[in-house]
DNA sequence: TAACTAGGTGACAGCGTTGTCATTTGTGTG
DNA sequence: CACACAAATGACAACGCTGTCACCTAGTTA
């Protein structure tokens, strides 16, 4: 296929020393005399010779390779994530290994491990909700598997593993707050899956919002349901048949809220002025519906390439023999609070582009 | 956990064999006795081995990692292939580099050439567009790289490199008789985007199956646009907006069928029954509407999959010298009809889910 | 002078796998 | 039964690099 490179060894006979000379000054290990160092630079250039890395892996010490370790069923987040991800290696001349799984899976620890030890990974980048079971961490942290993760918080947690905190709950009291300074009340809350912390995180900064302001937390305005557009379209029918039903709902994220939307459209009501809708994410559903949703925008591929770079840093300051040191990284980010028609009465506007 | 792996040497034993006869099996080499075949499967299940990658292409005068080239903005389908693409690779022990890319970029050439040769990649697998560029494919065999690519066409190039056709045109031709078959005379049809063969594909389909059945094409119901839920939309309201409005809109893909669902579920026209949609892909879309769209279902994962082992099983056989052999892969696929609620009048159905 | 240091350097043994080629086993033939 | 020939299997040397450790200088110390 493709031109047969220069080996060390050329390089070495080149330069008149030994290919272990060479590996040296590939690797800037140091004691190596000035001149030789200039000689053996010189063949490198003459010869440009680029180390096998597959050999390099194979002889032993540190790789240059991250996994991508995922169990999302959001296609949308995930090429995001995964694009983020892939800039920053590119940039820094990681290779990535992309590896879905299964988070119900009982051998998942294992499978992790194989795939790290077999492509020699230096560490891995983890997306909820894997990133969010305390089993799967447990078990990294058992194996001396080096990780950062992604997961929704609002605080730091010290003392622990390399973290990025999105901050679910903030942003989801601002939607609500903002729902409440439209003048609503009655705000439903349609939650998504059990397992994922975000739907918890999201319904904290809800129920806080009502709470601020005065309102009376209401149990049957709240059900409890999936990431899923079906939930969105069953769960605001059941609000609607309610004999008081909410003025407003707040899906846990766009794609309830589209379902949402859909269910209340075919029962004739229109968005906003008699019951508006706002979701979180800003993912495409949240512009592919009319009016658009208002929503909290996770700008995930700047998110992801950002927890990429500090993993990185992380990983090559690191000493092994002494894991508690302060450059453990912990980023946080606030969705931004996204205004659109789905909830605006004032700014109503037609035209679906 | 088992913090040491199993190597080659461990399967061997356990299995009473050469380290060499392992490596038949793990590479299906062939010249292996059944017996002997299931032994070493079951010490290679057992000690749960996975042969390493770095000392694989270190000792091979061949490489085990693919590289999958994109540049699609839907997410589905990339995450789609992606994963099919990866599940084969796991199987036969092989990396995967994930390379998303501009079409548009003009560098594109150097641009996987560099990858290819940073990786040490076998192969590239791509889809389309990019798959479809001239330009692209034309550089890629004067640079001697290997690549098996996923397109839309009905009929084998022979002589042409490894490929696999889907066969958009019979599906669509489908489609529309099925549309045809439920008394429809008035057929709109919503493009895709231009620099998509499948978009002709489907079209060329759609014209073949109203010239068998004796209907005039009419170049108001043909609209061309994009694969996008905006153009859905506007390319329905256009429709309607004729004296005399088509009774059923097929539409290029999923996501233009339901942005079309939308508009015309908007101007208050029941769907089946005042106005059929069918769709194009099975995405997640078509389910997500109401009522569920009529489609054409590729099962993407499952023909990245195949084409991963084709292309695998290619590439090992091959000969360097003799690039036209007879085992050049050529797959083909025809999408199945999926008829549900979007275009069957007696069959309606209202539950969403 | 002998002994001791430390900075340079090289010889060599792996790392886990595949390629080559020799060897063993099985099968059909005269 | 011996013989030829194919199928199945194994022994062993690569592959390109790094880790270990031994060695060789000079320069320093007592």
């Amino acid at each position: 296929m493709l031109k047969n490179k220069a080996t060390i060894k050329d390089v070495a006979e080149l330069a008149g020393v030994s290919i272990k000379t060479v590996s040296r000054v590939t690797n800037r290990e140091g004691s190596v005399k000035p001149d030789t160092l200039e000689r053996v630079n010189q063949a490198i250039e003459q010869l440009n010779y680029q180390p096998n890395t597959a050999a390099r892996n194979l002889a032993g010490r540190k790789s240059y390779a991250l996994g991508y370790v995922y169990d999302n069923p959001n296609a949308y987040y995930v090429l995001d994530m995964q694009n983020g991800i892939l800039a920053e290696c590119r940039d820094r001349g990681y290779e990535l290994v992309i590896h879905p799984c299964s988070a119900t899976n009982k051998g998942i620890i294992d499978e992790l491990a194989t795939m790290v030890k077999r492509s020699q990974l230096a560490g891995l980048i983890i997306s909820p909700p894997l990133s969010e079971m305390p089993d799967v961490l447990t078990g990294l942290d058992k194996l001396n598997i080096p990780y950062i993760r992604v997961i929704s918080g609002s605080e730091v947690q010290v003392n622990s593993s390399p973290c990025v905190y999105i901050n679910d709950r903030d942003a989801a009291f601002e939607i609500t707050e903002h729902l409440i300074e439209q003048g609503h009340t009655k705000i439903a809350f349609l939650r998504g899956d059990e397992c994922h912390r975000s739907s918890h995180e999201r319904k904290i900064g809800y129920l806080q919002a009502l709470e601020k302001h005065g309102i009376q937390s209401d149990h049957r305005y709240q059900i409890d349901g999936s990431y899923s557009f079906e939930f969105g379209v069953s769960g605001a029918k059941q609000l609607l048949q309610l004999e008081d039903p909410p003025t407003s709902i707040f899906s846990c994220n766009d794609e309830i809220a589209a379902g949402a939307l859909f269910a209340v459209r075919l029962e004739g009501l229109d968005v906003p002025s008699q019951i508006s809708i706002a979701g979180f994410e800003d993912s495409p559903f949240s512009r592919q519906t009319w009016p658009k949703l208002t929503t909290a925008a996770q700008p995930t591929n700047v998110i992801a390439r950002k927890a990429t770079a500090s993993f990185i840093q992380y990983l090559s300051s690191r000493k092994d023999d002494d894991p508690h040191n302060d450059l453990v990284p912990h980023l946080q980010f606030k969705p931004e609070l996204v205004l659109r028609e789905s909830t605006l009465n004032q700014a109503r506007n037609e035209n679906v582009n």
